[in-house]
RNA sequence: GUCCCGUUCGUCUAGUGGUUAGGACUCAGGAUUUUCAUUCCUGCAACAGGAGUUCAAUUCUCCUACGGGAUACCA
């Protein structure tokens, strides 16, 4: 039996799902469901100073609405836990022990001015900024001693100084590093709480990862990873270090530089689906040119090995676009839910028994779901002219046309009926072209260009429809 | 600075030791539509540079350049 494929998505709550970790998750998510594994959410909170009121709240809640479901986790449970690392602490400080009797920890007593200078000096000197390993020297009674009176300190990895350490990235391939350029790592901090690199390797080891799924910034920290792995004598597990996502200047995305929090884009009208789609094909693509993939097609595709090695830049341009395929492909009920909030917030009555159909209307026409009401506006509110659609909407073939309109609407106005008032106003009126339509369209619509015109009386009703077309009747 | 990773149209990408290097977004033109939007068609546009291997290199190797990441008691 092949071991089960677990994956985890490890955020820190600092605030909201940042897009690339989206991507992440989602890509934990689609790995999972392919292979009939786990994904595992498990909150990295050992970093006390940056911690954020409701951030886990707001991760989870992004996690949900965009459909990227975990199987273990916070508010979920499972067999695995707690999945909160600050719930963990106790688990670190006994492996960190076991890490200082293996000879690869030692307690390190240098203060921050101590570090500061330490890196000054080096800077001058032009040597490399790194952790000099000053402390390894003090023997280990006195270490002792001064722990238990209180000195302050933090416990270091001590990693080897020499030769170099290789290993097998799943998307690069064999990645090397020479030893010598890596730092005696902090692993528990002053305050007793461990940091990222001790409780990743605990926590994955502890909670049976298999796959270690995360972002390129994390490739050259991997080998103080491995060399944990090796010390405690752990089967390390697979590396699949993923591209960046880039700012349109190429550098790592940034809030500086436009949206990188999921619900922004959420909130500005983007469809889950569609968003999902989209970071899925930034920095992964299958074989092919087929652009739209539903989240089952995606689970189906999927496959670590055509994960790009390159970074890639977020084109919001292309995201609309993706969306707009969304909008008007999807299930118009669907469309409609999604609607709702932005339609609400515009003053639309959501028990408008039109309203649905305004919607479908719209979506045909727009990019994002907050665009909907801007687009229905014109529907909603009675038009404002401009001087120039005044001018048109009080020449003499108007006014005859508004005047015949009026006495005719007042039966049932379907398609074929508005159609043939149509022909029939051309006829009886000798009006045709521009002039004919720009002023039914200006009446109904409030612009000359725009939807046809049984379409805007079927979206109006008979009502608003001899309203608009009275308003403008000169007396 | 040092280490690591990367480099196909502006962007996302497909692709191959011999191809007219394909698709999508954007942009431009056109068709459809009374008009707008949609849709459809057409077009613009790329293998970073230099050596080497080879009959042949965008594809393999090396170097250079450029870009990014990492160099925290943050993740």
């Amino acid at each position: 039996m092949s071991p089960q494929i677990r994956v985890r998505f490890a955020p820190s709550p600092t605030g909201y799902l940042h897009i690339g970790g989206l991507r992440t998750a989602l890509y934990d998510f689609l790995y999972a469901q392919k292979t009939g594994g786990k994904f595992i959410l498990r909150i990295e909170d050992t970093d006390q100073a940056r911690y954020v009121e409701g951030a886990v709240e707001n991760l989870i809640n992004s996690l949900q609405t965009t459909g990227v479901k975990y199987d273990e986790g916070p508010q979920k449970g499972g067999d695995y836990g707690p999945y909160f690392q600050s719930q963990r602490t106790d688990i670190y400080l006994k492996y960190v022990q076991e890490l200082i009797e293996k000879e690869a920890a030692y307690p390190c007593f240098c203060t921050s001015e101590d570090l500061e200078k330490m890196k000054e000096n080096q800077k001058e000197n032009g040597f490399d900024q790194r952790y000099d390993g000053r402390c390894r020297k003090i023997n280990k009674e006195d270490a002792k001693e001064r722990i238990k009176n209180g000195e302050s300190h933090v416990i270091r990895l001590k990693v080897p100084q020499d030769g170099e350490i290789s290993f097998y990235d799943v998307v690069r391939d064999k990645v090397t590093f020479p030893w010598n350029m890596i730092d005696d790592q902090v692993l528990i901090k002053s305050d007793g709480f461990p940091t990222y690199h001790l409780a990743n390797v605990v926590d994955d080891h502890s909670m049976e990862i298999s796959h270690v799924i995360r972002g390129e910034e994390w490739l050259s920290s991997t080998p103080k990873h491995i060399f944990m792995y090796k010390v405690f004598g752990w089967k390390p597990p697979k590396w699949v270090h993923l591209p960046l996502i880039l700012n349109p200047d190429r550098t790592k995305l940034s809030k500086r530089q436009g949206d990188v929090a999921t619900e922004d884009f959420l909130k500005k009208g983007f469809l889950p689906e569609a968003l999902l789609n989209f970071i899925a094909l930034l920095g992964w693509h299958p074989s092919g040119n087929k652009e739209i993939f539903s989240l089952p097609e995606l689970i189906k595709a999927f496959s670590f090995k055509r994960i790009s090695k390159s970074g890639a830049v977020f084109d919001i341009e292309k995201l609309k676009w993706m969306n707009s395929q969304y909008l008007k492909n999807l299930d118009l009920k669907n469309i409609f839910e999604q609607s709702k909030p932005f339609l609400e917030k515009a003053g639309w009555d959501l028990n408008d028994k039109n309203l649905i159909k305004l919607v479908d209307f719209a979506r045909s026409r727009v990019s994002t779901l907050a665009e909907i009401p801007e687009e229905l506006k014109s529907l909603k509110e009675t038009p404002v002219y401009s001087e120039e659609n005044q001018k048109i909407i009080e020449n003499d073939n108007s006014q005859a046309v508004f005047k015949f309109w009026k006495t005719k609407i007042d039966t049932d106005l379907n398609e074929t009926f508005i159609n043939n008032l149509i022909q029939e106003t051309s006829t009886e009126l000798n009006i045709k072209g521009k002039n004919l339509y720009f002023p039914l369209r200006l009446a109904l619509y409030g612009s000359p260009h725009g939807p046809e015109i049984p379409l805007l009386v079927e979206l109006l009703g008979k009502d608003e429809v001899l309203k608009r077309i009275s308003s403008l009747i000169k007396a």
